[in-house]
Order: C-alpha cells, then structure tokens, then sequence
DNA sequence: GGATGCATTGTTAGCGATAACAAGCGCCGC
DNA sequence: GCGGCGCTTGTTATCGCTAACAATGCATCC
C-alpha cells in the first residue's frame, strides 16, 4: 500500500540522512556562515532527496512571525482596488511571502480593527492596509506599533510608512488639457467626498480652473458608479454652457456618456469628456476615453519595498512614496463648439 | 513606562488567571463538553480581562493545520476572477478562516503546482483551486489528496469536490431571447477556446440554435477583451444579415456596440445584442446592455460549504454543484428590422 | 460500605522549528 | 609547547498549544 500519506520529513529527518544535527540543517536553511561548505552540500542533497519543506507554523512559533503579509482592503470590485490587490499579491510572492486577504465591508474603526486582529492571530510579518476613505483614519491610529505596517492612500498625518498616488497631479493635467483645448472651465463631477482620491482628484480640477483664471463651477457630487456619472449627465446635458467634462473615475464618465448620447449631445463636438483610472475598456468607449492612469504595479511594488524594509530593518523608517499617474490621450476630448 | 509590547498574554498567564490549569482553558476555546459551567465563565472572564487571543501558529504545528484557505487563480483583473476572489474571501472570513491567495501567471501545471506548494507549506486547512482553463486540468492530476480541495469551473471528470456556473444554460436562455424576438438566427464572438466557460457558452448557443432548427453561423473567435469585441464588430458591422450577436462577455459586447455604432448600425434598432456577466456599467451602456447574471457569491458560498464539509468531516465526498445564471433583460434587444 | 462510573480537572508529552550555550578542533603567537 | 581564539557542530531549552492519559470527586448501585 501506499505510505506517502505517513508523514511529510522534518528537519531531524533531513540530519538523520546527512548525519547532521537537526540545527546545522536549521542554519544551512537560514543561510548562516559558519557552515562547512561540504555539510551545506550534504544537507542540500538530504532535503533534496527526502522532497523536505520547512514547517512554517513551527518557525513561526519560535520566532514569533510568520511568512505572510496581511492586506486590509475594503471588499470591493471596483477597479482601483482590486487591481491594486492584484499587484500587490504578485508583488509578495515575488519576494516569497503569502499573502492573507482581510477584506472589510466598510472603512470604519471597528471593521478594520477587526481585520488586523486576525491578521495579527496569524502572525503576519508585516501589514498593509489600503485606506482611501477618510472614515479609516481612526483606525490607523490603534495600530498596532510592534509590526511593519505600511498604509496605501491613506492620511499622510497618521501614517510612518505611506504610499499614494498624487491624484491631484493627474486631475491637474486633465483639466488643464481641456482648457489648452479651448474650453473656457471645466465641470467636475466627483467621487465619495469622504475618499482620498475623490477629494485630490478636486482640488487638483480645482487648482489648475484657478491657476488658470478660469471661473470654478460648482462640484457635481457623485459616487464611482456609472449610475451616478448618468445621474449628473442628464442635469449637465441640459446646460448648453457646460463642454468640458472631467469626471472622478472612468465608470462615472461610462455613465456620463451615456446620458449626453441619449440627449443628443455629441462627444467630442459637443462636449469634452476625461475620466479616471484608465480602465481596460474605456478605449472602447464611444467615444474612446481620454483619461488618467494609474500605475498600481507601482504602488503595489513600493509599497512592498517599504514594508520589507521594515520587516529585515526593524528600522522604523518614515518613509511616504508618491507615484505620479499618467494622462492617455483619446478622442473624447476636442475644442468647445464655436457657439458657447 | 508603558509595558504593553511585553509580551501578549499566552493560555498559561489565563490559565493562572482563573486558578486553572492551562489545558481547561484550551477546553473552554475549544468548546469541549465536560467543562462545569463557572468554570468556562470563569476562564471566559479571564480571557476578556487579558485580552488573550490564541496563538495560531502554535495551535497549526501541533494540529498540523491552520485557520487558513488557500486560493489559486490566475492573476488577472477580469470582472469574473475578481468577483469571485472576493465574495470567496467574504464568505471565508465569516467562517472564521483567513484566506492565502496565491496567484498564478500563467493556468499552466507548473504555476499551479508551485502555487499550491506555496500554500501546503502554510498548511492551509483546505484549498480552492479556481481552474476555468483546460490547461489547468494536468495540474489538477497531481494535486495533494490529503488536504480538502475544491475546485471552481474545472474538469469535473478530474475533481472531487467541483463548484461550476451552468454556461450552456445562460448562453440558451440569452440565444432563445433573440430568436424568440424574431431574430432568423444569432451570431456568437466566443472568448478563447481553452476556458471552459467560454466553450460553455458556445455550446449553449450552439444547442440553442439547434433546437430551434435555425441556421449556425460560424463563430467569430475572440477574447475576453473589448478590443476583440471591437474587432469582431468591425466585421459583423458589415454584414447586413447580421441581426443579432451574443457575445462571451460583457467587455466584447461594449467593443461590440462601439463597433456597431461606428458603422452606423443602431442598437437593438438594427441589432440586437446579449452580453454575459452582468459587469455593473453593462447598466449604462449605449444602450444598456442585455446579459447573462452570475452568481458569484453564491459559487463562492457553496465551494466554501464543500471545502468546510471536507475539513470537518474527513469524509471525501465527491459533491458538485452546478449554478444556475440568470438573464438580465435590458433595452439592446429588440426585433430585427423588416427587411432582412 | 466499597466498587463502579461519570463528570471534571490536572499532568505530561510532544508538534517542528530557532536561540543560546557548550564542546571539539585546528591554528596561532609567544 | 601551551593557552587562547575562531570556526564548526552538537545539546538543550523553549515558543504556545492540543492530545492522551491520570487523578480527583461525587453520585449511584448492590
């Protein structure tokens, strides 16, 4: 009968056939010096004969810290997000971590406190907690200060270790792309007041309208959904003064084209339109998006880079990474109609 | 000075605590019978004062398994993987495990195998394998049949445990609406032929027409993407016979429709088309977009009750479940114009 | 009243790794 | 030639928990 299911070896295993003790195996795992080079071969050979594989509960009950990076994200489907968890887990398997996804419903103290006390059950090597609303900022000050903790879009003021994306630049270069077009200002339409993103986003639209001299009209309040890019398109649609357009991400800018379609309004030759985060469709919009991108790789490889740093460092370095996004240029964007 | 980074209380200081011996408490943890009822109140109350919370990594190397699920999917920011991935992590967490992604480039056997090592050596309780390509069926082969597993969209004649959406079923319903409107017959963009999914929803179309004695165009193959939707269209927009298309997803019909529009082929006025996913912009396409809903979480519910059946029973049970989609009618079918 | 049984609690022995210390050995300098 | 130093290796203790077994107390039964 088959005995594979006995037991996986152990490291005494391994010593017993290199006729070592368990600890020299222990430190040719570890990379120690001090090891005679012929033992390191030896023990390679027996580990590589019995098929071992380090038990990492064991080490990390000994040392107190497992080989696991916990995320705190908000559970959510929205592309920002969930690209970013994307790169982010690549990015640690890369380095030889795992990663455990602690995912909140919503950005309040409580949730979030919650997930990093199961990660903390876990014994996670170091946390990272992407936190873009503002609702998160209490949390982040509970955290708990003995574990590698970097925070992704959060409040640079409560934040050691931090990594964001300078929305306001990219909404800045939005902006004043549609004013070099000709457009006298620019309408907004804009994301969840209490996110981060939301609000660079405006006050980046904002500064370039005064920067430029431009009149600043109100802010069209919104939400990321396409839903709510339609909701302002109908109301913008009917105001012949607005032919310019940039929207908080790329959904509400789906949403707002659709709305300008259904009241006869034409994009570019009517209306100008920039959106947010460069969605893999939104080339394929009608018309094609002009938009802003994002690089979460980035994000998600700086972010590690600082955490790992802490993590081999103990080094509490403050460390704050700000990546720039990228304007795409398509055909959404066009003079404003000869009659304003 | 504050002491509080010490040292976190471990069972023995509860223990202590409640003038018991460290093992009633991990009785009390473990809800055993046979604890007087004082007593557990009394270790609860000392837990609660502590502030005590069991180490897992101790708990994992004497059970030889963690609070932990382990998920492999392709790395991709595909509407589909993403959601699933994160109603899986949703349901997990409420189950009160913790959840290890591990994701893989490429569905190959090598990725994957190397990928489910990565979690083996977590000692995950149990594992998801999310598997929607044929080229994930040899990994499968040589999966560890001593750790629970489940399999989401895989080769059912491979896996034990198997959580699949019913392609075929949705891809009927969405070709029956077409040609119940009227429609001679319905053309389909496939997405790539090695997903299971994708062949599933040819097939369906396929049987549909069929059943119906209607004429099976050929398939115009493409990917998931809305570039090969548009590309797709380019040439369907040139054919007058063409009344009605059924695309493999969402992001094709979005490709689709710009296409379309382009050419100056009105939707559904001149063609009718059906998408597959529900993303939740198909909302706010122009027109809003009719399409095939998916049920992830509760794909992700029902893998997770056969994963937690398989960690607590033993029993090797060889259940699979099969969901059924549901149609989403919107205004991008209609009847086909007089002349055809 | 003492054997029997059950409920309850305590004691001891690991799980598989790392850390700290000890020991063996060759080489150096005086 | 001998003490001491550094490289290499082994021994022992320990992390925090669960499993197996032992021990206790009390009610029950004949």
């Amino acid at each position: 009968m088959d005995l594979r299911a006995v037991r996986s070896p152990a490291m005494t295993d391994v010593a017993k056939l290199a006729g070592v003790s368990h600890q020299t195996v222990s430190r040719v795992l570890n990379d120690h010096p001090n090891v005679r080079e012929q033992t390191r071969l030896r023990v390679r050979a027996a580990i590589a004969e019995l098929g071992y594989r380090p038990n990492r509960a064991a080490r990390a009950l000994v040392t107190g810290r497992s080989q696991l990076i916990g995320i705190v994200a908000q559970n959510s489907t929205l592309y920002g997000p969930a690209s970013l968890l994307a790169a982010f887990e690549q990015a640690a398997a890369e380095a030889g971590f795992a990663v455990s996804v602690g995912s909140v419903g919503r950005m309040d103290r409580e949730s979030i406190a919650g997930a990093v006390e199961r990660h903390l059950d876990q014994r996670v090597a170091g946390l990272v907690v992407i936190a873009p609303v503002a609702s998160a900022d209490d949390a982040l000050d509970d955290m708990p200060d003995d574990v590698p903790l970097v925070t992704i879009d959060g409040d640079p003021a409560r934040s050691r270790a931090l990594v964001t994306v300078d929305q306001a630049a990219g909404a800045r270069q939005a902006t004043e792309l549609l004013l070099a077009a000709g457009h006298r200002t620019v309408w907004h339409v804009s994301g969840p007041p209490d996110w981060y993103d939301a609000a660079g986003r405006a006050d980046g639209w904002r500064s370039a309208l005064e920067a430029a001299g431009a009149e600043v009209p109100p802010v069209v309040a919104g939400e990321w959904s396409a839903s709510s890019g339609y909701a302002a398109g109908r109301m913008l649609a009917r105001m012949p003064e607005v032919t310019a357009v940039f929207t908080a991400n790329d959904h509400q800018a789906l949403g707002l084209l659709r709305a300008l379609s259904e009241h006869g309004r034409r994009v570019p030759d009517d209306v100008s339109v920039i959106g947010f985060d460069d969605v893999p469709e939104a080339e394929f919009f009608i018309p094609p998006l002009t938009t802003v991108r994002q690089a979460f790789d980035a994000v998600a490889q700086a972010g590690l880079e600082l955490l790992l740093a802490q993590i081999s460092d103990e080094a509490p370095l403050a460390e704050q990474i700000v990546i720039a996004p990228t304007l795409v240029a398509r055909s959404s964007v066009g003079p404003p109609p000869h009659r304003v």
